[in-house]
DNA sequence: TTAGGGTTAG
């Protein structure tokens, strides 16, 4: 247990009871010092960190008449009270001792308790009732008012305190300027801010990472970077704790690992890790960031000390890097030490891992979880839960959901996440309904609606209706950005319409991004054509070196028109660059437990027996007229091999092992981390007749319903 | 007797 010394030589345990027992005992008869009491009430106040407790010094501090002779401990209770959020408690003590003679000390005092509790409005309204009882503000006031204002983005009242601290000649005060920069900043106008800054004679280190932070928060790492470079070259400046942070988060965004390790190694050459929870939790989510969980982790193992959101940023480390199990697991250890109460941010990313994840038993789990831990559900979480189901294949507990709620508990992201949730599951024409719903009800579409709206028409071939929301994106304010072109073309590719798509990539007001030529790419291999192919391929090979996929795409456009010499090239290229195709991976849930296959799986303890099973179904739906599509096999081998190799595709591993083990009438759900091979969806429609089962497969793109014979996407996809 | 900067999720 923590101890606390006080001023006579006695210890106090900071738990409530005996320190309440301390008050008690000070209270009666104390003779001691003006100076020991002074030490004795200030220590308590430092170290209560509850109201009941709080009340008791007091009142304490009323009985013994001490109050009365000191100010520090009256701004002492003040602001104790604010923090532990009870703002107005403070706000009566301030009321029942100021008086018009009053200097300072006590207004700076509630405006600093006013301003750390994010009360910008009570800030500056005592802010003119200062003015007004003419009050000088000082070199202590405006840092404080400053700060309520950036806490709410105030940028007009910011600006006007800005000139009030011109006026009183306060403008070139050091902590005034840090305060101004900050200010500007959070109110989005980091031009203004660097202009202070740059102003600025002396610039201490908070100045410096003020600044830092600011092109951080603004999403401009290398400037933030840069700015650090600059820093150093000051004499005897050298960033601490507060600056490791910002720099850690600066380097998380560039997603540069070496960086992120000289950022580690200065954080351990000063002891920051020791000193502040907080490094060690942003160092944790940079590496996660970088793509490296398992330095995330060992950093985390290594904390001393770890708060809720050490655990979250693991926790989200791992689902950011598609090891949503590792995530599952992670958070039954966290339950199981009750290191960490479960907070909605939590509830967040594992509500998240689980439909990454594919996992319908952990995801109805997890409701249930969060339903009986009495946590307030917020719409925010409320919305990913929706998602969720939506995303583990059952869409219609979200509707259901959805259904039951109130308007208000309802936002756009709510109707947003419906709309993607019948387009994944190729209901085109449901989304549309909604979507004017949604409007009929008073919600504004945004950018996430219109793209949420253009892939659901996309997914269901609604290629005239997709236009028609194309064009209403501007009677409704929403100016169309590339991700909407993209889906544009994705539509409009699918549909065989090539020629269209590529001019509207040539009519785009904006430069093409890269997923408008990989949605063009993604057509092209669809239609098989290798020549417009090969135009999207180089645009993106020439935006994106470094991305696995359209190579792979590529390859398999030239794979399906036999130009195993193009294929050999780009497989090189591929290579010479160190680039690998991402592993294939499906999984199935089977008594309560993940069920993961890679394709040409040796690791599944019952990998034998699932191969043998896939050999029996495929020759069972041969007889019922399947034939293997032959061109969904990338390398130039034998036609036999070929075959030999779809059967190993780790889908069809994961649909037999259900047909194995899943009890006849049960539907099989599985979820693939890659969009689904042609002949595996091919096999499934053959295998849900002859089986009489239905089958449902996830890929990364929409849901397959497989049914008699036939799938839900109807063969568009 | 008083002050300014930072981290997770979306």
């Amino acid at each position: 247990m923590r101890h606390l010394c006080i001023s006579n030589g006695r210890y106090l345990s900071c738990c409530p009871k005996d320190a309440a027992k301390g008050v008690n005992q000070h209270r009666e008869g104390n003779t001691s010092s003006f100076e020991s009491q002074h030490h004795f009430y200030n220590h308590l106040l430092q170290s209560c960190c509850n109201l009941k407790l709080l009340k008791q010094i007091h009142s304490s501090l009323i009985a013994s008449g001490f109050i009365k002779k000191s100010t520090h401990l009256v701004a002492r209770i003040i602001l104790r009270y604010s923090t532990l959020g009870h703002p107005k408690c403070a706000r009566s003590i301030f009321n029942g001792i100021i008086t018009s003679t009053s200097n300072s000390f006590l207004w700076n005092t509630m405006l600093r308790a006013y301003a750390n509790g994010s009360h910008c409005v009570e800030a500056l309204s005592l802010y003119r009732n200062m003015q007004r009882e003419c009050i000088a503000a000082d070199n202590y006031t405006f840092p404080f008012v400053l700060k309520a204002t950036a806490s709410r983005s105030l940028v007009a009242e910011g600006k006007m305190v800005h000139g009030d601290a011109i006026r009183r000649g306060l403008e070139s005060d050091m902590f005034v300027e840090a305060a101004l920069v900050d200010m500007y900043a959070k109110c989005g106008e980091t031009t203004d801010g660097h202009r202070v800054f740059d102003r600025m004679p002396d610039r201490d280190l908070v100045c410096w990472t003020v600044m830092i932070s600011t092109y951080e928060q603004s999403e401009r790492p290398e400037e933030a970077l840069m700015l650090f470079q600059q820093m150093q070259g000051e004499e005897g400046l050298s960033a601490d704790s507060v600056t490791a942070v910002s720099l850690a988060s600066a380097v998380a965004q560039l997603g540069d690992l070496r960086k992120a390790r000289s950022i580690h190694a200065h954080a351990i050459r000063n002891g920051f890790l020791e000193e502040d929870i907080s490094v060690g939790n942003s160092i944790v989510a940079m590496y996660a960031k970088c793509g490296n969980v398992e330095e995330a982790r060992l950093v985390f193992e290594q904390m001393k000390e770890k708060d809720g959101i050490s655990w979250n940023s693991m926790l989200s480390g791992y689902v950011q890097n598609g090891r949503a199990s590792e995530a599952l697991s992670l958070f039954d250890q966290m339950q199981v030490s009750r290191m960490s109460k479960l907070t909605s941010v939590t509830a967040l990313i594992m509500v998240s891992a689980c439909a990454y994840l594919g996992s319908r038993h952990l995801g109805k789990k997890l409701h249930d979880f969060i339903i009986s831990s009495g946590m307030q559900v917020e719409t925010t979480l409320w919305n990913a839960i929706l998602d969720m189901y939506a995303k583990l294949g059952d869409l219609e507990t979200a509707v259901d959901m959805f259904n039951m709620s109130t308007p208000d508990q309802r936002n756009v992201s709510s109707w947003n996440v419906m709309i993607s949730g019948y387009g994944m599951h190729g209901y085109g024409k449901d989304a549309l309904t909604f979507f004017a719903q949604m409007q009929e009800e008073g919600f504004e579409p945004n950018h996430i609606s219109f793209t949420s709206l253009l892939a659901a028409c996309s997914h269901s071939g609604l290629v005239d209706e997709g236009r028609k929301c194309f064009q209403d994106m501007n009677k409704l304010n929403v100016k169309p950005e590339a991700k909407h072109y993209a889906c544009m073309v994705d539509m409009l590719g699918r549909a065989g319409l090539l020629d269209e798509a590529l001019d509207l990539i040539k009519k785009m007001p904006l430069e093409p991004s890269d997923e408008v030529w990989g949605a063009l790419l993604l057509a092209c291999k669809i239609h098989g054509n290798a020549e417009l192919g090969g135009l999207a391929a180089q645009k993106l090979f020439h935006l994106h070196p470094e991305h696995t996929g359209y190579y792979v795409l590529m390859s398999n456009i030239y794979a399906a028109s036999s130009k195993w010499q193009e294929v050999g090239m780009l497989r090189r290229d591929m290579k010479s660059r160190g680039l690998r195709k991402p592993a294939a991976l499906s999984v199935i849930e089977f008594d309560a437990e993940v069920h993961g296959f890679h394709a040409a799986d040796q690791t599944h303890p019952q990998c034998r027996q699932v191969h043998e099973k896939v050999q029996i179904l495929v020759l069972e739906i041969k007889m019922a007229g399947y034939t293997p599509d032959r061109l969904c096999v990338l390398h130039d081998v034998e036609e036999e091999d070929k075959d030999l190799i779809l059967t190993s595709h780790s889908e069809k591993l994961a649909v037999a092992f259900g047909i194995m083990r899943l009890e006849p009438q049960m539907p099989i759900y599985v979820t693939k981390n890659l969009r689904v091979c042609n002949d595996c969806h091919s096999a499934f429609k053959f295998i849900s007749q002859v089986h009489q089962r239905k089958i449902v497969v996830r890929d990364a793109n929409r849901f397959h319903h497989f049914q008699d014979g036939s799938c839900s996407c109807n063969d568009y996809w």
